[in-house]
DNA sequence: TTCATCCTCCCCCGATCCGGTGAGGCAGGT
DNA sequence: ACCTGCCTCACCGGATCGGGGGAGGATGAA
């Protein structure tokens, strides 16, 4: 079995396209002899799907309705690092119940496992595995698995990002006073308040926001703001 | 050596302070045979050094010079997600030949090899692991380790995210209309543009937004939108 | 039921920001 | 030597934002 993942991890790096991709994520749910595996990236106009197993059908609903917005395994996942085992998130909610009733009638398995995987720009992805198991089955095989998944599921972004992410940084760097005006303003500060900080003329301050914008293609200061953030060009 | 490794990964899983981590990461270092192991989390007002085996006149230079704004290796994990090795990197540059100068100058192997790591709210790290080798001892050594440095980059920030985050989020969760507001601003709309979208008054649009400063404690709009984007409320 | 939260709408006005254009000095690379 | 990019300063008018009010209806939790 070792060697076995060892075989299709070589083979999920070295995917040409998405259909390879695909195929790889076949061929570890069938190595791991599951119900489903599902890698997706997650964004604001809707969950984008990667590759997975899921019926078709599910995924039109999910994406339909939204869901990635509610689903309790997204969220959890978004605020935190480690994977999370479904059944320890909180279901109680109207929406997160509805979730999880029409995913379990589309044919999903009852005890599912997800993986938050973060790349650079703000992405975010997650790598899902999901089964029709008793809580104590499931339990060990998550355990005895973690490994394989955490690599499996770096695997899977990095061919993922290779792929999808033709577009690679155009790396239009900010100057350093550009970075520094950036970075005050998403700390909250007015534009006053920052001339002050930086000892320069708030006419100055002015120039290296509008160069960011420029440069980062943003459309208003907020804009630039969340680009460069979510670039990584600055943090917090 | 993998039931080892194994070992040292379970004694890190289970570090109860940054003592433990760091004695952990003393001994990774020791079983990897390398010159220095490192993990730190990267922030805006300076790197924040977690657990290293640098020594410490080196890490004193770097912090006091802000090195992480220039220094190649950060720069480049920031911008992809496969791991880099130093020796592939831009070192044309006249500051990152003395970042890189100043290093051994200090004590550091020539070769280099960084993960990055990502968390939630923009949380930003590097693993690595740093020796004095040839190119091919040390490409073999990269090449046959990987996994256990992917393993091991993930365990450690995990542990560092559970003891120094303790502040984990105050989930002060955003309404549906004002996570829509937000996500919309940090794409750049104005509000009008935003109310039209939304099919509401601008008047609401502003209640929302108002509602997200408050929730967030943002001062200013901007604030608010990178305060959301950080905190992995909403993304691009 | 009652309370809390959310969604929706409306008013006003001062403070702030945006966008365009201009210009001079100083460093770095070709 | 020249050109490019960065840093610094400046003006103006219109658009936008910020903060302070108030109000009604729907929905879900205790």
């Amino acid at each position: 079995m070792a060697r076995k993942l060892d075989d299709l991890l070589n083979r999920l790096a070295c995917a040409a396209d998405l259909k390879d991709l695909q195929a790889s994520i076949f061929g570890l749910r069938d190595a791991y002899d599951v119900e489903h595996l599902v890698y997706h990236s997650v964004k604001s106009n809707g969950a984008q799907w990667g590759a997975l197993t899921y019926p078709p059908g599910w995924v039109d609903v999910y994406t339909a309705q939204r869901f990635q917005t509610v689903d309790p395994v997204v969220l959890s996942c978004f605020q935190g690092f480690r994977p999370v085992d479904w059944k320890h998130l909180d279901w109680s909610g109207r929406v997160a119940r509805t979730v999880l009733g029409e995913g379990i009638a589309h044919g999903l398995g009852n005890q599912g496992f997800s993986l938050p995987i973060r790349g650079p720009s703000g992405q975010f992805a997650l790598f899902t595995v999901n089964h029709r198991a008793g809580d104590d089955t499931w339990g060990r095989f998550t355990k005895s698995h973690l490994n394989d998944l955490l690599l499996a599921a770096h695997y899977v972004n990095e061919r993922a990002l290779a792929l999808e992410g033709v577009e690679l940084q155009p790396r239009q760097a900010l100057s350093p006073r550009e970075t520094d005006a950036l970075t005050l303003l998403a700390a909250g500060r007015s534009r006053s308040q920052i001339a002050e900080t930086l000892k320069i003329s708030e006419h100055t301050l002015r120039v290296y926001i509008e160069g960011a914008r420029h440069k980062l293609g943003a459309l208003n200061t907020t804009h630039a703001v969340a680009n460069a953030l979510a670039r990584g060009l600055i943090c917090l």
